[in-house]
RNA sequence: CGGGGUGUAGCGCAGUCCGGUUAGCGCACCUGCUUUGGGAGCAGGGGGUCGUAGGUUCGAAUCCUACUACCCCGACCA
């Protein structure tokens, strides 16, 4: 049976670890802050990044690869930028390592000193733009539509599997266009692609919108984000997309030539999401039993489980079943291991979150049926043997739609509207989740409200209407309501 | 960087306050038999520089000092 899963205890972080442990996502590696992502998590990784990869190519982006390390220098060039990063970098100072002449072990050679100190990336739009520099002359060069695909490293003082690590894998796009309408339309193209994939992949829910200047990409005139709700009632920041003005071409020089022949800055963006989409996709849906995937993202759809044991008829209509399912494009694994029970694969396959499992049986075959389960809703059906793939089929895509429609239910539960301050605080106290409310459209009130209640802006939602109310701290004139949560 | 916690077998832990045979338990692992429709049972077995270094003591997992690693809570951030 299913139990609810509302763990808003403090404990919360544990259930999580957990589930990341146990379903055999990842482990703490040796290294302080980074992480070990295991098979099981890298292929749902890689399942994330085989779509976005997909859709980046649909919309003409095609992908590159630039360096790890980026000159220290580079990073200084955009003020805003450097302010933003610098805290946060690994520095690569030497190059070779030699035997300590103390005895021991080895100790960095002080010869090897390097002449400009090398930053391990945090994120890659300097070295992005050096190199842009050389590649735009001309109009007929624009627009350049790159992404790439890599690890960054960002120091963090403290780490979270998945959510926060010290190094993570993500994807960058950065793009160079010449006028500024096709730089905001490719930000927001992304905005939406992003949008597209959370929903309609990994079956969570997400609120477009616009981050405050406080919140903003260092660097960007406007950053677009897609806001998550997880089930501790907390925010997660699932994807950005930055429209980057002409910042970067200014510092880095990036000019061509338009069609009157006059030399102007290129208009750029850049965008990303991160394996913390693997902490959001754990945190929408998993419950007590472990991992529950949404079908359009888990390694294998479905499992089927001998019962009791493997034996000649079972292995023939596992393997009947098995092309059927292979014929339809659905993956499936069948788990004939003699040396574990039922019980045990049932309880591993759900720690998996394998969306649907098969049960087979002695006596199911002499009804000529299978014990259909599913992962979500633990509900078991039986299905004639003749039509349990057809079923499997019909049944994946209904698995998808409810566990989003099952997220946004939860986040409509928890989305409040409210236009006084104290009930502002008691919900943020209180039930959590996201705040519908007023605000001035300054920095301070926004920083004065984070001190009160730890809740931040997530963001100024795009697909709402405006009104006319009053700051629910100052009480000033606001046009539009904006919205508040406290956030990983 | 501040506050708290934990380092004992692959994993999870007890033992530490109050020092005393050969350091223990559960899971996992190995062998055998019996089992097999929701994480099998019984019997036997293997595996430990008790985080590191020093100190106190006849004797240290246990007491003292320093160091170190990791986890949790803050501040920072995708």
């Amino acid at each position: 049976m299913a139990k609810a899963v509302t763990p808003r205890e403090q404990d919360y972080s544990q259930w999580y670890t957990d589930i990341v442990k146990k379903a055999g996502l990842a482990d703490h590696s040796a290294v302080r802050g980074c992480m070990v992502i295991k098979p099981h998590g890298f292929a749902i990784w890689e399942n994330m990044r085989d779509q976005l990869d997909r859709m980046f190519k649909e919309t003409g982006h095609v992908n590159a690869y630039f360096p790890l390390f980026i000159p220290k220098s580079f990073l200084s060039k955009e003020a805003e930028h450097v302010e933003g990063f610098a805290k946060e970098c690994a520095v690569v100072t030497h190059h070779r390592l030699m035997n300590d002449p103390n005895g021991g072990g080895v100790v960095v050679d002080p010869d090897a000193k390097l002449e400009e100190e090398l930053i391990v990336r945090p994120t890659s739009e300097t070295i992005i733009w050096n190199t842009y520099r050389d590649w735009i002359s001309s109009y007929r060069d624009l627009p350049l539509l790159i992404n790439q695909w890599a690890n960054v490293v960002r120091w963090e003082m403290r780490t979270r599997m998945f959510l926060r690590t010290a190094e993570f894998l993500w994807q960058e796009g950065h793009t160079a266009h010449a006028t500024r309408m096709e730089a905001e339309e490719e930000t927001r193209r992304i905005l939406d692609l992003y949008a597209t994939f959370a929903e309609e992949y990994m079956a969570m829910p997400v609120v477009k919108g616009v981050k405050t200047a406080n919140e903003r990409f260092a660097g960007a005139e406007d950053t677009y984000t897609i806001e998550a709700l997880m089930q501790d009632a907390r925010a997660l920041q699932a994807g950005t997309s930055h429209f980057l003005g002409q910042n970067f071409a200014k510092a880095f020089d990036v000019t061509f030539l338009n069609e009157n022949q006059k030399s102007d800055y290129v208009w750029a963006t850049s965008w990303g999401v991160s394996t913390r989409l693997m902490g959001g996709l754990i945190m929408t849906h998993s419950d007590d039993d472990g991992l529950v995937l949404p079908p359009k993202l888990a390694p294998q759809q479905v499992a089927i489980v001998p019962i009791p044991k493997p034996v000649d008829v079972i292995d023939e209509a596992a393997e009947k079943i098995m092309a059927e399912l292979k014929a339809a494009g659905i993956t499936a694994i069948y788990d004939r291991d003699t040396r574990k029970r039922p019980g045990f694969k049932f309880a591993e396959h759900e720690l998996k979150g394998i969306p649907v499992r098969i049960g087979i049986g002695k006596r199911d075959l002499e009804k000529q049926q299978v014990e259909i389960a599913r992962r979500d809703t633990k509900e078991k059906t039986f299905v004639p043997i003749e039509g349990a793939a057809r079923y499997i089929q019909d049944l994946l895509p209904q698995i998808q739609q409810q566990l989003f429609q099952k997220a946004l239910n939860f986040r409509e539960e928890h989305t409040s509207r409210v236009d006084n301050f104290d009930d502002f605080k008691s919900v943020v106290d209180g039930k959590g989740g996201f705040v519908e409310a007023h605000w001035d459209g300054t920095t301070e009130t926004e920083v004065k409200i984070k001190e009160l209640t730890k809740a931040t802006i997530r963001c100024i939602p795009i697909d709402q209407e405006e009104e006319a109310g009053s700051c629910v701290l100052t009480g000033k004139p606001s046009k539009q309501r904006v919205l508040f949560a406290k956030a990983y």
